[in-house]
DNA sequence: GCATCCGTTCAGTAATGCTACACACCGTGG
DNA sequence: CCACGGTGTGTAGCATTACTGAACGGATGC
């Protein structure tokens, strides 16, 4: 007979696995029984699955997250319901909701290879993934001397948040009506909806770690 | 009897899981039989499906996996191509959603006045944030030498992403199965809920900057 | 010696993953 | 009209197998 019951939830939830089974099918356009060709099995076994009434063998199921490029993380682990896509517009001056972030697939970007631009006014962004990230940008950035963010007396100003770490040099910032002078190894993280301006006011090239979360139009409008 | 074969690569590699399995196993420093016991299965039953012998079950394999706190995508797909959806149905893959984040009132964190904890195993963490962010951590994290952020070989996993770039020193971050050595300058990004370990294998201490975003439970569950 | 821990092996069985087949439903068009 | 090709759904039953229990060989250490 069966053993002591097992502790903690070791049971996935197969009824939402199967949502998500179909729901990741119909998104490639196949019906039931085509999947079921492309993995060699009965297609009311697929239903079974989908509909929860059947457990799949892990061979299966490997076949179906592999065939529906599916993480198995996800399908498995992931316990709640789908974001339930509220239509609701979120208000104004809420932070940051709703941001999808993937990771490049090579992790690593080696200091040497790094994807440069140059803004124009004395100021060089290094992208430090290996890929171009929605919502995200992690950057080193270079300010020459005299270099600026913004001219003269101009602002930034668009939505998410930011971070960021001064490696050498002095950095001047300006948020809103306050200015801070950092130094090497302060930090400093803000709003990016406030006003900010940054420039270089020393007499040597200042470079940074720069996290910008979130980046979009310069408009308020969060989506 | 069998249907035609399978296409492609529709069965994983019973073997390498099991050597995997094994590892996070004895990482944990959990024997066979408390293992068993743990998940309420017999101990031979683990023996075979670590050396390769016999196939689990999706329970037993959810439970492995839930219980040892290691990845099934990486434990099932190896290396090959992780199933991270690309185009799939809307909601299947977005690692972080639904974040709420906000931006400490004083933005500037000086070098001089950082809270700093220390984790133990010669690894200090420093907030670079002048306030202790929900599910953003801002970092400047120092490895001594030998320091590492888990045990022997024991992995960390838990929810969000997250984003380093080296000051000083090196730094060894193994991610899933891959190792990489980090020089000054370079950068690394992954999602964390595959696997990582940071140590210094180096002679120096080493430095570097973090960043952390959407930091969770060591479940999966993203909400 | 005996006791306990470790992991391995193996035969046997209770459990179940899977299939085959039939069913209900919906369009299309011969 | 009925036939047809599509969809997904149930069910009975068999062949497969996931799992157990017990026995095994090896290290410990009391």
């Amino acid at each position: 007979m069966g053993r002591e019951r097992r502790n903690g939830s070791t049971e996935p939830e197969y009824a939402t696995m199967g949502d998500r089974l179909r729901q990741a099918r119909q998104a490639r356009g196949l019906s039931l029984r085509g999947l079921a060709e492309l993995l060699g099995v009965s297609p009311s076994l697929i239903s079974q699955v989908e509909t929860g009434r059947a457990k799949p063998s892990v061979n299966t199921l490997y076949a179906l997250a592999n065939e529906l490029r599916i993480s198995l993380d996800v399908l498995l682990f992931m316990d709640t319901q789908p974001p339930t896509g509220d239509a609701v517009a979120g208000e104004a001056e809420a932070p940051i909701e709703a941001l999808e972030i993937i990771t490049p697939h090579d992790p690593v970007q080696r200091a040497t290879t790094r994807t440069r631009i140059r803004l124009g006014s004395g100021v060089v962004w290094e992208r430090l993934t290996t890929e171009s990230i929605r919502n995200v940008d992690f950057l080193h950035v270079t300010y020459e001397v005299g270099g600026e963010s913004s001219p003269s007396d101009a602002f930034q100003r668009h939505t998410g948040q930011e971070w960021g770490y001064v490696l050498s040099g002095t950095l001047t910032v300006r948020i809103g009506f306050d200015e801070f002078l950092l130094r090497p190894g302060d930090a400093i993280s803000f709003d990016s909806a406030t006003p900010h301006r940054l420039f270089n006011g020393g007499d040597t090239p200042a470079s940074a770690v720069w996290f910008v979360l979130g980046r979009g139009n310069p408009n308020i409008a969060r989506r």
